[in-house]
DNA sequence: CTGTTAGCGCATTCAT
DNA sequence: ATGAATGCGCTAACAG
C-alpha cells in the first residue's frame, strides 16, 4: 500500500532518495537519512507496485505457463502426475529465479498471445501445443519461448523444446512385446491431448513390427475419450475374444493403471488374460498389481530443463542445443506375460 | 505491443476515441470512425497493458494461490493428487471468472503479504496455513482472502475457510477399525504439511477410543518425514512384531498407498499381516491391491467452493456461511481385516 | 548528497 | 462526436 512518495513524505526527503535507499545506492545517501528511510520502509512494509514496474520496463518478471489443452479436459489435466511433476518443478525454479508464475490452461492461441502481451510476460513455457499452432505463437510472441513436448512442422523459427525419445519409447516397448510373443497389440493414445508425441510413439511401434518382419496397421490404434465410462466400455470391448489382442500398449501410466484396475475388477486377469504396458513410469506404475511394465521418463526433469533454458534465453545466452530430447528406458515389471 | 496511442495515431483520431471504441461506448463514436478504429485494433492485435491497469485501478485481476508449504517439500506438494485436484478446479474457475492465477508455493508469510501487495492482487487463496500465521496474513492483507483447510486460533477476524470434517474422518475410520477388532492402531500424519487437520483427525481417533471405553495416547501418533527412504524404514519398524500394531491409520491415500505397496513387496501382507486405512479417497486408493479403505472427501469441490466464495467476496456479496465444512464418509474397501 | 522532472499506457474528466 | 489534460508509482537523467 505504501508508495515511495508516501515514504518520502514521512521521512521528509525526496522520492529519489527513497528510491536510492531501496536500490542500495548507499553511496548517494547520507548514513542518517539511510537509517531513517530504511526504518520507515520497514515499518510501512513497502512493496514495489509491479504495475508501475511493468509500465516502466515493459516487462513484468512473469513467466506464463500454458498447458495447451481443451477446456473440457481441464480439471483432469493437472491431475495426471505427469503434469503435476512438471508443474511442481517449474514453480520451484521460477520462484528461485525471482520470477512469478502465471498458470493458464487454454487451447486458444490468440488468447495465449493476448495474455503474454497484456502481462508483458518475460517468457513463456508452452506444454503440448500442436505443431501448426507453435508457429503461430512463435511468430506472434516476441519474448523467449520454451516448448515442452511439442512437435514442429516448419523451420522458420528456432524452436526451443524439451522433448522425449517418444519414438524410441514406442519402439522399445513394442520390441519387448514382440520378444514376449505378442503380435496382436493395440496402441491406446490419450487423444487428443498429446497428438505429436503419440504419433511418434506409434511410429516407434510400427518400426519394431517392421524390423520383426511384420506390419502394424493404423487399425491398431485406438484413441481414448475423456469420459471415463466410455473408456471402460472400450476396455471391455478390446479385451473380448473377438478383438483378439494379447497386449494393450497405453500411452500413459494414468490410463494403463485405470484399465488394469478396471479389468482386474471385471475378472479379466493381467497379465494372464491380457498384457498391458504403460508410459511415464510414474508412481501409478508401482502402485498397481501387477506392477506396470512401462517406458520410463523423468518428467520433473522436463520442467527443470525448460526453466533452465528459458532463464538462459532471458540472460541472452547462446543455446547450443535448442531441442533437447530426454532419454527413455524400458522399465520391465510384471504386467506382460510371455506367450 | 500496440498501445492505444499508436492505434490512435494510425487511425488519425485521439486516444480517447480509441478508448471509447475499446469500451464499447459506441454512442460516443461515429460509425465511420468506429469501423476504422476497430479494424486497426483487430489487425494490431491490441491487448491492454495490465501494468497501466494496475496503476490506474489499484487492482490487477490476479488471484494469488498460495500453497503454504515448506520449500524442501515443494516438488512433491503438487504431486499429491489432492493438491492437483484442488488446483485444477481453481485454475478453471479463476479463468472462467475472467481473472488470472498466480501460483506460489511458500511458507513465508511476509513474502505472501509482499507478493499480494506488489501485484495488487484482487484476492488470495491460501492453502494449509498454520493458525497463528493466518491471523498475521489476515491483518496485513486487505483484499478478500479464502483459506482452504486452515484452522484458526483467534476470532479477531472473520475468516473464510473451506474445510473438512477432519475430526469426524478420524472418528469414523477409527470406529470402524475398533468394530473390526483393532485396538492397537498407529496414526501417521504427513507432518508438518497439514498440522491443523491432522490433529483434528487424531482427536477423532481418540474420541472413538474413548467412546469404546479405551484410551488412545499421543504415543499412537507418528509423523512421517519427507524423505521416502526414511519413511520406508518407519514402515518396516512399525510393522515389526515388537511394535504390535494391527492397523495403520494414514492421513493421506498417498502415503497409505506407498506403504501398502512397499510392505507387500517386503512380503508383509495387507490386510492379513497388518491393516491399513487412507484418507482422501483419491485415485490411488482404487489402484492399489487390496483397494484402500479410506475416508472420502471431494477435493476438487474444495477448490470450486473456495473460488466461488472468493468471487462472492469480490462482488461484495454477503457470505452467510464463512466457514464451510465439507462432509466426509467412510469408504470401506479391502485393506482392513477383521480380527 | 538531495531534489525536480519526464514519461511509461491507460481511463477519466473536462473542454471543444 | 472528438480531443487535451491529468495522474496512477516508479525510475533514470539531470539539476542543484
Amino acid at each position: 500500500m505504501a508508495t515511495i512518495k508516501e515514504i518520502s513524505r514521512k521521512a521528509g526527503v525526496s522520492a529519489t532518495t527513497v528510491a536510492n535507499v531501496i536500490h542500495g545506492r548507499t553511496s548517494k545517501v547520507s548514513p542518517a537519512t539511510l537509517q531513517k528511510v530504511q526504518a520507515i520502509i520497514e515499518s510501512e512494509k513497502y512493496a514495489p507496485n509491479m504495475g508501475a514496474m511493468m509500465l516502466l520496463g515493459n516487462n513484468s518478471r512473469i513467466i506464463g505457463v500454458i498447458m495447451f489443452t481443451e477446456p473440457r479436459h481441464n480439471e483432469t489435466v493437472l491431475e495426471d502426475p505427469f503434469s503435476s511433476a512438471i508443474l511442481g518443478a517449474m514453480e520451484r525454479d521460477i520462484r528461485a529465479a525471482g520470477y512469478y508464475m502465471m498458470l493458464y490452461v487454454s487451447s486458444d492461441e490468440e488468447e495465449v498471445v493476448r495474455l503474454s502481451k497484456a502481462w508483458k510476460m518475460d517468457g513463456l513455457i508452452l506444454v503440448w501445443v500442436p505443431g501448426k499452432i507453435c508457429s503461430i505463437i512463435s511468430s506472434s510472441v516476441d519474448v523467449p519461448l520454451v516448448y515442452i513436448d511439442c512437435f514442429f512442422n516448419d523451420d522458420d523459427h528456432t524452436y526451443y523444446n524439451i522433448g522425449l525419445e517418444d519414438r524410441r519409447g514406442g519402439y522399445e516397448v513394442t520390441k519387448y512385446l514382440l520378444s514376449m510373443g505378442h503380435t496382436n497389440i493395440l496402441f491406446l493414445p490419450c487423444n487428443p491431448i498429446f497428438p505429436g508425441g503419440d504419433s511418434e510413439r506409434f511410429s516407434g511401434c510400427k518400426e519394431a513390427f517392421t524390423e520383426h518382419g511384420l506390419v502394424l496397421t493404423d487399425e491398431a490404434k485406438r484413441p481414448l475419450p475423456y469420459d471415463r465410462a466410455k473408456r471402460e466400455k472400450i476396455y471391455l470391448e478390446i479385451t473380448g475374444k473377438d478383438a483378439g489382442y494379447t497386449a494393450l500398449v497405453f500411452s500413459s501410466d494414468y490410463y494403463a493403471s485405470e484399465a488394469l484396475t478396471f479389468l482386474q475388477e471385471q475378472g479379466i486377469n493381467v497379465p494372464d488374460d491380457i498384457s498391458i504396458t504403460g508410459f511415464d513410469d510414474n508412481i501409478f506404475s508401482r502402485l498397481v498389481t501387477p506392477r506396470l511394465t512401462t517406458v520410463h521418463q523423468d518428467s520433473s526433469r522436463k520442467g527443470r530443463l525448460a526453466i533452465e533454458m528459458l532463464m538462459r534465453l532471458l540472460r541472452g545466452e547462446e543455446i547450443e542445443q535448442p531441442r533437447v530430447t530426454l532419454p527413455i528406458y524400458l522399465q520391465i515389471r510384471d504386467s506382460v506375460r510371455k506367450l
